[in-house]
DNA sequence: GTGTTTGCAAACAATTTGCAGAATT
DNA sequence: AATTCTGCAAATTGTTTGCAAACAC
């Protein structure tokens, strides 16, 4: 039931570098980039402190693709968009919350308290260039 | 490249059990439904298929609470709740494709192909009664 | 000192895959 | 006969956990 956090350069590292990444890294990514700044960093360290940091609600975890887990240390309201060809994740910027809740809640008989939106499609790169590898 | 379907009864006991459950059934609970009547049919085939179909747009992979997949029969376009309380995910029958395509084209770059939305909450069963071991 | 956090490795859950035989066309 | 599909088991992927030592307060 004690709940004091304490103070660690590792879980600090996570969130200084997810600010700096608006691509919705995974745990696996951030892991790989941390390594260069904290040698000895663990995975294991890495996932407990993303889902520490995502139950506090200090950043969100997106299951946009339904297999590997993203992170993003933005939590103002805002949808993705997935990018079916390359796996890459981008913000989409509008919060549609009010439209959106008051619609769906003459269709659902319990409380809604939040909603996700992920939009698929390609994204410019892949329109573009049909070489999908320099996306993601 | 030769793609020509052949008939299995696997197959089709898969399509005809989702068919009858608006409950969006795990990959195992369809194998453990289907024992009964298939008491040979192994997992892997029901992954198999359930891939195979969903592939072909056949039925729908929802990936709602990121940790396990479910499938859905109904391919007409809704959107779903998850109870996050006792993971139970419904239907919410209502269609903004329109809008909302709309709306987000505006902050995307790429070019939007469909998009799926996921209410959170807390269902009635749970609102209810707080055993929410009943629900799922 | 007490309690939290770490690194490591082993454990885990969900899903995928390789293969030889069975079923479908 | 050719090809797809199946059951089985092993492999893979993403994530979680147990533990003793290290660290923060």
């Amino acid at each position: 039931m004690s709940e004091t956090l304490k103070k660690s350069k590792q879980r600090d590292a996570i969130v200084s570098f997810l600010q700096t990444r608006k691509d919705h890294p995974t745990a696996d990514s951030i892991y790989f980039n941390l390594r260069e700044t904290l040698p000895n960093i663990s995975l294991g360290t890495v996932y407990r402190n993303l889902s520490l940091l995502s139950d506090r609600g200090d950043i969100l975890k997106l299951s946009c693709d339904g297999k590997v887990d993203r992170y993003d240390a933005f939590t103002h309201p805002h949808y993705h968009f997935l990018c079916t060809q390359c796996g890459h994740v981008s913000d989409i910027e509008l919060d549609l919350t009010q439209e959106v809740t008051y619609m769906a809640a003459k269709y659902c008989s319990g409380k809604i308290t939040g909603h996700s939106i992920t939009f698929t499609g390609t994204c410019t790169n892949c329109l573009n260039s049909n070489d999908s590898i320099e996306c993601n």
